[in-house]
RNA sequence: GCUUGUAUGGCUCAGUUGGUAGAGCAGUUCAUUCGUAAUGAACAGGUCGUCGGUUCGAAUCCGACUACAAGCUCCA
């Protein structure tokens, strides 16, 4: 190897000036790797490090430095170095996996969020089972301490090497035409092409577990062939291993779909159908404190009109509006177009609906915006493995609203629906758990949207200008958009970690042309609106999904089927509590009693595991200082105050709605 | 739609190598009127998701379908 260039015109070695965390300038010879000067700075920094940072690029620990530059050591504390850590982890469970199964043909094994991943294509996809094996094989690579290097070759070599693994001749083959060298990680006998960063040895990767294993695309195209893939996650210490999976369980006892149901918010039925789960008293009840509260907010804060649209309309809307085109698979359609005069199909969006409403009578400018809201139910026909509890279905109510504007009220209409939307989060608690992505088209994937590539990039422009006027942050994400224009798409995550949409903004500069809306301008000419679609709790049945796993199924006081429950002791107390029970529905407070002649340690047992937040003893003792024993499902036994001290305090949690 | 699992009384679960089902909770009835997370007893409740196959015999083995779970794809 040539390594003249780190010499200069004496011969001698060029020093090079590395300015560390903290701003420490040192010195050292050119070439030298970032992992020697790791080492150099201190042993147990050298075993924690996982990769690094030269002027803020991430780089293999393997990197040689011939240049003056910022360098950070990454450790698994920082997430870049979590990454490279569970990226060498992915790759000791391919060389398990191929020494297992020599067969195997390996794909790709990136690290996740919480973990990593790596996809195989084996005869048998693999199952839970298979999984101990395979653990047990990765601790005796784990325990074998190999060295991991790293070399280069060109593309034709590249594929010499890997000529029985097609998936990574794809990848070749794919980066051939860059000029760049390919470069492998090679650990004992296993070799895999792989961008790195690496950790220096597999040693250090000593807390792991497999999670799970399941199908994916190859390519995540559902055309591609399905791989199987093999989830698992690992840490420096196995306390940090114990803790992480402690809390993955504790996670998922929150899940809506176990305590949803154990709670009676909601249930299924298989005659009903997939995807269309029925809201028992409790959920309907969430469902109309949430209606209210939006309805109410949106009219009289927010200056909203309220429509009332059908529930289904002829092919003939759809065609106009682009879902006969775009959005057809997603549809219950309800006939037969060969056979039938007229086709109807049950709505999955409000749009054209609440157009048909603007279109119904002529508008002046000065009559914009015009802002239609509509508890809005929709049908999607979802493929049949989508469904998921209250959060994915085929049939939802959403808080729809369809803002229809001149173009110089686009901005201000955007920035007051986002202020509602995080208005609304905030009161329900949400607000913290929320990401927001603008999801942009794809160009190269003409087919899924209508309008011109000039009309898309104004529309992107004008919400991301929006965006950065407010300084929010967010992420951008290509081939998110809906068919007719950009989102701003506010994301969150459910127990399990899967993130979805719970509340969208849109701007729409496509739908009123296709459908001749317009308004008179000043200048008495015809003009088309800009429209924002959007949503402001999103829709009901995932929102109430988020906010029980939450909350874990104790609502806040203002949102909780049943606020308070009376509990008399005896049969005795029954006419005093009734009246007590009088004075709290009086005060709008949601309140039940329960007279069954059972013992009191009973009953609170039970209004305790159906988390009703608060429950009124009444025995003789409080009838006597006409009062009653208050007991949270926070805090146990808060002692005895007076029915009227009881409500102010109960009236004025649900009015400030605490958390 | 795809991959891997799962499906036993309202709920949570047992059911050993195939020999037509068992518990706890919930429910009903009776007794108990009780002071901060389960009073006691008795009774009732299931052709083991559906359909078909193998077998003398299927909850148990095989297949198809339906639903549920996690993931992929898709999506609010």
């Amino acid at each position: 190897m040539n390594l003249s260039y780190l010499l200069n015109a004496k011969g001698r070695m060029i020093m090079i000036k590395i300015t560390l965390k903290g701003g420490v300038i040192k010195e050292y010879e050119a070439g030298i790797t970032v992992a020697e000067i790791a080492k150099e700075l201190g042993a147990g920094l050298y075993k924690a490090s996982c990769a690094a940072k030269i002027n803020n690029q991430v780089v293999d620990l393997r990197t040689p430095v011939n240049e003056d530059c910022e360098l950070a050591i990454l450790t698994f504390n920082e997430v870049d170095g979590k990454k490279a850590f569970w990226h060498t982890a992915s790759h000791i469970l391919a060389q398990a996996v191929t020494r297992l199964y020599p067969n195997t043909k390996y794909a790709i094994g990136p690290a996740v969020d919480n973990g990593f991943y790596y996809d195989f294509d084996v005869e048998k996809p693999f199952t839970a089972e298979q999984l101990a094996a395979i653990e047990k094989e990765m601790t005796s690579i784990v325990k074998s301490g190999l060295e991991i290097e790293r070399f280069e070759l060109d593309v034709p070599a590249a594929k010499e090497l890997m000529k029985d693994q097609p998936y990574k001749l794809e990848l070749i083959e794919k980066h051939a035409g860059q000029g760049e060298k390919m470069s492998f990680y090679k650990q004992g006998e296993f070799v895999d092409l792989c961008a790195g960063p690496h950790l220096m040895s597999v040693a250090a990767i000593k807390a792991f577990k497999l999670t799970s294993c399941t199908g994916a695309y190859w390519h995540g195209d559902s055309t591609k062939p399905m791989l199987s893939r093999i989830y698992g996650t690992a840490f420096p210490k196995a306390s940090e291993l114990t803790e992480y999976l402690t809390a993955v369980e504790e996670a998922k006892k929150r899940d809506h779909n176990v305590i949803g149901r154990q709670l009676k918010y909601f249930c299924n039925s298989d005659l009903i159908g997939q995807g269309l789960p029925l809201l028992m008293p409790k959920g309907t009840k969430l469902f109309q404190i949430l209606n209210r509260y939006v309805q109410d907010k949106e009219e009289y804060e927010y200056g909203y009109v309220m429509t009332k649209t059908p529930l289904m309309a002829k092919s003939d809307l759809y065609k106009i509006s682009g879902h006969w085109d775009h959005y057809k698979d997603g549809m219950f359609v309800l006939g037969d177009e060969t056979k039938d005069k007229e086709v109807f199909a049950l709505r999955p969006m409000t749009c054209p609906f609440q157009y048909q409403v603007y279109l119904s009578e002529k508008h002046s400018y000065r009559d914009l915006p015009i802002r239609y809201g509509e508890t809005s139910t929709l049908f999607r026909n979802e493929a049949s493995g989508e469904m998921h509890g209250l959060i994915r279905v085929r049939q939802f109510t959403i808080s729809e609203g369809h803002l229809v504007m001149r173009p110089d009220q686009l901005e201000q209409e955007f920035r007051n629906c986002v202020k509602l939307l995080q208005e609304i989060m905030t009161d329900i608690g949400l607000i913290g758990d929320l990401s927001y992505r603008l999801s942009k088209w794809d160009p190269n994937d003409r087919e899924k949207y209508i309008g011109t590539p000039e009309m898309w990039d104004e529309a992107e422009s004008l919400m991301r200008d929006i965006l950065d006027h407010m300084g929010m942050e967010y992420t951008e994400a290509v081939g998110e958009a809906a068919f007719y224009g950009p989102k701003l798409d506010v994301q969150i995550r459910n127990v399990h970690g899967k993130e979805d949409t719970l509340v969208t903004v849109q701007i729409d500069l496509m739908l009123a042309r296709q459908f001749g809306m317009t308004y008179t301008d000043a200048d008495n000419t015809q003009k088309h609106p800009y429209i924002i679609h959007r949503t402001s709790l999103g829709c009901y049945e995932r929102t109430i999904a988020l906010l029980l796993e939450k909350y874990a199924g104790a609502l806040p006081m203002w949102l909780s089927p049943e606020q308070v429950r009376i509990l008399p002791i005896g049969d005795a107390q029954s006419e005093f509590a009734r009246g007590v029970l009088k004075k709290l529905n009086a005060a709008g407070l949601r309140c039940t009693m329960d007279e069954r002649n059972e013992k009191i340690g009973y009953k609170i047992r039970e209004a305790q595991l159906e988390k009703i937040p608060y429950m009124l003893v009444i025995g003789d003792k409080e009838i006597e200082a006409n009062s009653v024993a208050v007991r949270s499902r926070r805090d146990g036994d808060k002692g005895v105050m007076t029915v009227e001290d009881f409500i102010a305090m109960a009236v004025k949690e649900v009015t400030e709605k605490v958390k």
